[in-house]
DNA sequence: CCATTTCTTGGTCGCATGACCAAGATTCTA
DNA sequence: TAGAATCTTGGTCATGCGACCAAGAAATGG
């Protein structure tokens, strides 16, 4: 008999499942992120993870069903890293350097999942499930925008398109990962404080010529 | 008898040798901008463009010898278009701000090669034929971090590390072709006037507290 | 105009993959 | 502990892939 992993969970799922199915996400996440997309299959995970690879078909649906829980699990992961190291900021300046700063922060400290994350994001281009892994994104951009939208109702950042600002900040945010690969040995918190302070000086409004007609 | 494709063409390829290898090329670009590089064969390279698919081997290596082919193509388009944008500009923030801007028009007028260029930098990782895609995106990022060393050196930029600040406008750069596919009716030029706009606010020198010790 | 080289096709080969299945091992429950 | 539900294995299957090859078509040039 096959569990129910449909996208609706309604049931509970037993210990042993809960278990087996994170250990399956945590070897998919390994192989993603030291393979990448093109070469990670069940037969490599289920090898690194020492199981058979039978098991991940009785576990998931399929390898899109898969995929789509290792994009859940990080960013949930990365939802909750974020959350609480933007915690209660007075302003939205410092709740931006915060997210920024946390994001390169958990780049370092988490760089297979956002790899593998990436590779996921990256490699799915054109396929139908891609839909849901593309809406992940779009949520990220919405809560930048959003965040930055406010900033500017509330009168701490200049006049910019939301949208644009997020797309752009999202692409510097997603070039970290790469770069600390490439660079292992990269100064993260030196990075980090430039990364803030660069956007710091690119949303906010200036105090300078203060130019309003009427 | 099979051609020389290796690495090194040291003699002139034949005439309709070339135009099968522009034509092959420019089918894989499509194919790869509409289906992703995970459902990319030669199958359908072939199909795309009415040949046979056993005439890919033919004229090229292996599929590795046609991806890097692909990049290097879009490579030397991309380059041309930038350098031609940028032309004698006077000081760093204007070739700054015509790099930037000559981007966005490039990836506007050019959507299938960025998505497809996109799909090959990001879809060979770990594979051994990715160190020489790899080596073309460090190139783009030490050019980058050249101007703006430069434009250091010149006093026209604030101090950072040119190095992370060429990864971060790389990063926001490598950003718009997703978003102009996501988006197709976005307004292209306010997004470059936007995107040069933001990094000039990022890297110029302050005029406000030129404050230095001594 | 014929001989040689270049170009192209269609077919075959071995390989890796994801999905599936039957049967056995393990765990749960009453 | 006995029966039932769950979990796991190892195997098979069809599919699609890149590479390769033999043979013929087309272009080339002396």
């Amino acid at each position: 008999m096959r569990p129910r992993n449909g996208a609706i969970d309604q049931k509970a799922r037993s210990f042993i499942e809960a278990a087996r199915r994170d250990q399956i996400v945590q070897a998919a996440v390994e192989i993603l992120s030291e393979l990448g997309y093109a070469k990670t299959s069940f037969a490599r995970i289920a090898e690194h993870a020492g199981i058979s690879a039978g098991l991940i078909s009785y576990h998931f649906d399929n390898k899109s069903d898969l995929f789509q829980q290792v994009v859940a699990d990080i960013n949930a992961l990365m939802d909750g890293w974020l959350t609480e190291h933007i915690g209660d900021a007075d302003t939205y300046r410092e709740a931006l350097r915060r997210l920024i700063e946390g994001f390169v922060l958990f780049c370092d400290s988490h760089r297979a999942h956002v790899l593998a994350l990436g590779q996921l994001l990256a490699g799915v281009g054109g396929q139908e499930n891609g839909e849901l892994v593309r809406s992940q994104r779009e949520q990220s951009v919405g809560q930048i925008e959003q965040m930055l939208r406010e900033g500017q109702e509330h009168g701490e950042f200049r006049d910019f398109s939301p949208r644009f600002m997020a797309v752009t900040l999202l692409g510097s945010l997603e070039a970290i990962p790469g770069e600390l690969f490439a660079r292992p040995g990269t100064d993260v918190a030196a990075y980090a404080k430039e990364l803030s302070m660069t956007y710091d000086l690119a949303v906010r409004r200036s105090r300078l010529r203060r130019i309003t007609r009427g």
